[in-house]
RNA sequence: GGUGACGUGGCAGAGCGGUUAUGCGUGAGCCUGCAAAGCUUAUCUAAAGGGGUUCGACUCCCUUCGUCACCUCCA
């Protein structure tokens, strides 16, 4: 396989994607006080394509990703609701899971949860503070920015600016106005011991001593959306490196936010479509389709248009397949070949080339396009269907993309129907064909008829269409 | 105000210093008993405005205008 390059956001330049033994990504994962939107779904979709990408040429990967289930958020909400922080966390963990696995997500390697390693955290910030790189106030324990001269590095932010135009309000408590918070003393619960008092951690701590304690010092990626580049993304790089005094991780890749009307959506905003909505409507190949329609590292819009037309380019997908699965002739009348492995080689590049989904996926589609036009021409034979199929699965499943599948029996079921309709169709009985084809369709498959021959497809229920 | 990204045909969206991106949409047609799906073909001959560099710029440089994000929690 050729060269990985990726948009370092550090550096602003494509880096090549350099590795050992594996690829290790750490992706910051959603604060669980509420549903997850289809924003955090792009997000996910985006590593979880790359990380199939990278499995599917064989290279390891190990995907640590985070549940930041220690928060003012959860805490505040759970209070609202009369219910447990933990519980409310825990009930949010779960319909992530319900939703990553609708989505087709592969489980990650690991999803650590902030609450369950605050040793760990603890541990970094005592060293943080044995360097003088922390310090107490009667608040809690803060990050000292002033020690670490590269604060901004990421961000491209200069700290004088950021103190003069701090929004924030003041803490007196602080050295600093950009001094962040690591420990927060605190008695209510949920809260821990540490050796500075009674409270809970900060956001920012959790990724570094997580991202560390699974990934090691060094890393490949880092990842999350870009609204994560200040101040958290930062504020790791501050934190990881004090404590390290390496640098922290090799390539930080950012995604796009998805917007509604252009508008960024958010919570605050409160434009949120969750992804279970998205997915009631529009099921998980439209919604992953949508989401690496454009370059991950851009915005794209959520538009109803949009959504319809990534479900037109599902159904041709869905057609492409059925027809390589059910071809039957044998009498080859041209040479794919050429085009398939033109289609590869164009697949892996644009991917190889900072993750250009766009690129990609008009080369998948100008293939499934090839295909297609074969087929309306009943051209497909067994032999094409054998070289396809396997990039076309190839592609599929980088794209995690799931045609519907079905049965042996399915299949038999419905060869026997359409037989039966053939033949009330040359006796010119077109009503009795038509209830048949009505009984196929009852079984979620739809016809296809060529001149010669009948094929057939189990097609994705969407709700959305009419 | 600061920082960053960006402005491509009706819409979505790439690449590239000189050759059709691609898809959707729209028009026409093919296939069909009908339908659905699909296919064919046409259509749009696009680059925010103004300068430059160049034999040549959508692509490089400058500038004006505009959009968005971040600068507080956020994927």
């Amino acid at each position: 396989m050729s060269q990985i390059r990726i948009l370092d956001t550090l550096t602003n330049t494509k880096k090549e994607l350099e590795f050992s033994d594996k690829v290790r990504i750490y992706l910051c994962g959603v604060t669980v006080y509420d549903q997850s939107h289809i924003g955090h779904a792009r997000t996910i979709i985006i590593f979880d394509t790359l990380r199939k990408f990278l499995e599917a040429n064989s290279i390891l990967v190990e995907f640590i990703q985070n549940f930041t289930d220690v928060d003012d958020k959860i805490i505040s909400r759970a209070k609202e609701q009369g219910e447990s922080a933990n519980g409310l966390s825990s009930k949010y963990i779960q319909t992530y899971f319900e939703d990553s696995d609708r989505l087709n997500i592969k489980r990650a390697t690991n999803y650590p949860k902030a609450t369950e390693h605050i040793e760990d955290m603890i541990d970094l910030i005592q060293k943080l503070v044995d360097k003088e790189s922390a310090y107490t106030s009667k608040n809690g324990v803060y990050f000292r920015v002033s020690r670490f001269l590269d604060y901004g590095k990421l961000s491209k932010k200069k700290t004088d600016e950021l103190e003069s135009g701090a929004r924030i309000q003041v803490d007196e408590s602080k050295e600093s106005p950009l001094d962040f918070a690591l420990w927060k003393f605190s008695d209510e619960q949920p809260c821990w011991e540490s050796p500075w008092g009674k409270g809970r951690p900060g956001w920012h701590i959790e990724c570094s001593a997580m991202s560390i304690k699974y990934l090691g010092k060094n890393f490949e990626i880092h990842g999350g959306g870009r609204d994560l580049i200040f101040p958290h993304h930062e504020n790791e790089i501050a934190q990881s490196e004090s404590f390290t005094n390496e640098k922290f991780v090799k390539i930080w890749m950012h995604a796009g936010m998805i917007t509604i009307n252009g508008e960024k959506m958010s919570k605050s905003v409160g434009n949120v479509k969750t992804i279970s909505h998205v997915l009631d409507s529009w099921g998980p190949n439209v919604a992953r389709l949508f989401c690496v329609s454009g370059h991950y590292s851009k915005p794209i819009d959520y538009t109803e248009d949009l959504l319809k037309e990534n479900l037109i380019k599902l159904r041709q997908i869905e057609t492409c397949y059925y027809e390589l699965r059910l071809s039957e002739y044998t009498n080859d009348s041209e040479d794919i070949s050429e085009l398939v492995r033109d289609s590869r080689v164009k697949f892996d590049a644009a991917l190889n080339d900072d993750f250009n989904t766009p690129l990609a996926l008009s080369v998948f589609f100008n293939m499934i396009k090839s295909i297609n036009s074969l087929a309306a021409e009943e051209k497909i034979t067994k032999n094409m269907s054998e070289k396809v199929l396997p990039v076309l699965e190839y592609m599929l499943d980088i794209l995690g993309l799931k045609i519907q599948t079905v049965s042996d029996e399915e299949i038999k079921s419905v060869f026997t129907l359409i037989k039966k309709r053939e033949n009330l169709r040359e006796q010119k009985q077109f009503e009795e064909a038509d209830k048949i084809r009505d009984e196929i369709a009852s079984m979620g498959i739809s016809l296809i008829d060529h001149k010669n021959r009948t094929v057939w497809m189990k097609k994705e229920i969407i709700k959305a269409e009419k």
